[in-house]
DNA sequence: ATTGCGCCTGCAATCGATTACATCAAGGTT
DNA sequence: AACCTTGATGTAATCGATTGCAGGCGCAAT
């Protein structure tokens, strides 16, 4: 008894019309006449009548998908920016496919065929950091469908953007830590290229040198945004002789990396040494201490990204100026953070 | 200077052959003379050639995508289970199509839209709590794409499903706890109809009862798996006249939130109480004290599944009877357990 | 009664690739 | 020389929905 799925045209018979007629009862009800709509849908219902996107597709020259590139899957704070993404998506009845370019770096050739026009309507990437190769090819090529970063973005502005104010967010943890007595602050800092790492270094290093505040090599410290990175870290600020009373860390994950390795040598925070995050991942509040931490809007940047890419698409053709949007991000002084020491 | 993507038609021309040819030589190279397949590649390189997956699917009747349906994308448990899910489906040239079914339970209509096979050539639920109405529709319709549960399941056996031995990695808890003297222990658990709260309970108490532990009704905490459900039951334990020295909780984040919680007030894990968790997400090791837990293997369920899905696809209509299989899971025991208080 | 206008509907082309079947050439067999 | 086999290629139908265009109908204005 295998049956086959239906088709418009057995919807069609059914309700004594055309195709034609099924198709616009269904897409566009407002063309057809009350009666006709009705006896349409009800041979729909009655057949359980899907369309075939495929066809569709093919046939209005969509794919009905958007392609997100993320670099990490695995990494928590993507996943809230891609549920935001995701609610605005389905809204839009837009498929969301997502990628990981974590694997697909190693294959640029698999990464531009996910950038072409015939896989996807749309891209959003929260991975600046895409190949050169791959860059020029969806720039230079009409084929390429609008392309938004979200997050993460590239030197070249000629790519539409939704960020958050990381330059703005290191100056307030810069600011807060001053304000506590600190001026032997350290910086730990994402990965060297990274474009989060530069913002939030450069914003870190100007509150620094406007409060009057020593920007000293040695309190430097280099981390990747890993927890392992914190790890790390706290290895080096221990085999100081002269350490910082603060360090600013440039994610959550390396200040836990970073706090947790110095209780295992009993250095207690904020009472030793305090420490600031980035990024109020969800367990920034119960941690031990509870992280002082710069909040991102995630699900923000998520939605917002999927809303300048559904103007773009409804746009038309290249009618769009290059927009570039900022979102605020927000100081949460929990427990991390405390007094310098006044010796 | 609006230049329309090339087609089929236009590698044939070039390299003087048919579109049937060239549509051979690009998909089964075998079968096609030498010469004409150099050609042809020579043509298609120069045109920039790319398929229209739309009118590819349409002809095939297929659509290349998986649905991938996440109870909640901004919980970081499921990132790593779509990472490894996403490595083998791109080795199969598939997309993966993530929905949000947090999002989407609001509306099954939307739901078993995607679970039709004009939207998916297969399915992979992380959600065991799928409306009774959806699931039907799957089971009963010949036009729903093969299914596979990964660490969650439904009661229905007939679903194929890929888990972790959540009854064993319970026993293990518990063995542990036992073994450090413990013998009040209570358990923290998750939503009362989730099938992992229940495999997770059975385990747990059958390895207290085969131990000689008492299971008590008053040390039973209800949790949802969240954060604040563990502090919540940091409060109920607070309140307990006599209170258990250990506490099994069902997920790691509610184990946070139930050592941050009780750390406010004092309570030192694991001096006054001991505690389990269950996952070993990545801030685990790292949290302090470091959490003892189960550890899944999160991306083993995800490729496990897909592969299990691939097969199924790959297999002749119906070829494939009911698979279930079941992944190990591990205790990894850290610093938030310690020996029972002698007293 | 004629004309004109709007509204609804149907016809048929179209989107681009795949593939069953037909064809054809070359080489081997008797 | 007639016939068969094998391998390579072309022809054309096909997947299912959408949509430009044309036609038909009813109603109102002249």
């Amino acid at each position: 008894m295998e049956m086959r799925a239906p088709r418009i045209i057995d919807v069609a018979r059914i309700a004594g019309v055309s195709t034609a007629t099924v198709s616009r009862a269904l897409s566009k009800p407002e063309t057809v006449a009350e009666t006709t709509r009705i006896s349409v849908l009800a041979a729909a219902e009655q057949t359980g009548y899907r369309v075939n996107h495929a066809a569709r597709n093919l046939r209005r020259q969509r794919t009905g998908a958007i392609v997100v590139l993320v670099p990490n899957l695995g990494n928590p704070f993507f996943s809230e920016i891609l549920a935001g993404i995701e609610v605005m998506l389905s809204r839009a009845d837009l498929n969301m496919l997502v990628v990981d370019t974590g694997q697909a770096h190693a294959k640029p050739d698999l990464m531009s065929e996910y950038l072409h026009n015939t896989r996807a309507d749309g891209i959003i990437a929260l991975d600046g950091w895409l190949p050169d190769s791959v860059l020029a090819s969806v720039r230079d090529s009409n084929a390429s469908p609008p392309i938004v970063f979200a997050c993460e973005w590239t030197a070249d502005p000629s790519f539409a953007s939704v960020r958050a104010d990381n330059e703005g967010g290191a100056r307030l943890a810069i600011a807060h830590l001053k304000a506590l007595g600190h001026s032997k602050i350290g910086i730990l800092s994402g990965p060297p290229d990274n474009v989060l790492t530069m913002a939030r270094g450069t914003g870190a290093r100007d509150a620094m040198l406007g409060g009057g505040i020593p920007v000293r090599d040695d309190f430097m410290f280099d981390g990747d945004f890993t927890l392992d990175s914190g790890v790390m870290a706290a290895h080096a600020w221990l085999d100081l002789p002269d350490r910082p009373t603060a360090v600013f860390c440039a994610s959550d994950q390396m200040a836990f990396g970073f706090i947790s390795e110095l209780a295992r040598s009993g250095i207690s925070v904020p009472r030793s040494v305090s420490v600031v995050g980035f990024d109020d991942i969800d367990i920034a509040g119960r941690y031990i201490p509870a992280l002082t931490t710069v909040r991102q809007p995630r699900a923000g940047l998520g939605t917002s990204a999927a809303r300048m890419l559904l103007d773009r698409l409804a746009a038309p053709e290249g009618g769009l100026p290059t927009e570039h949007l900022m979102l605020d991000v927000e100081l949460i002084v929990r427990d991390s953070t405390g007094a310098a020491p006044s010796g």
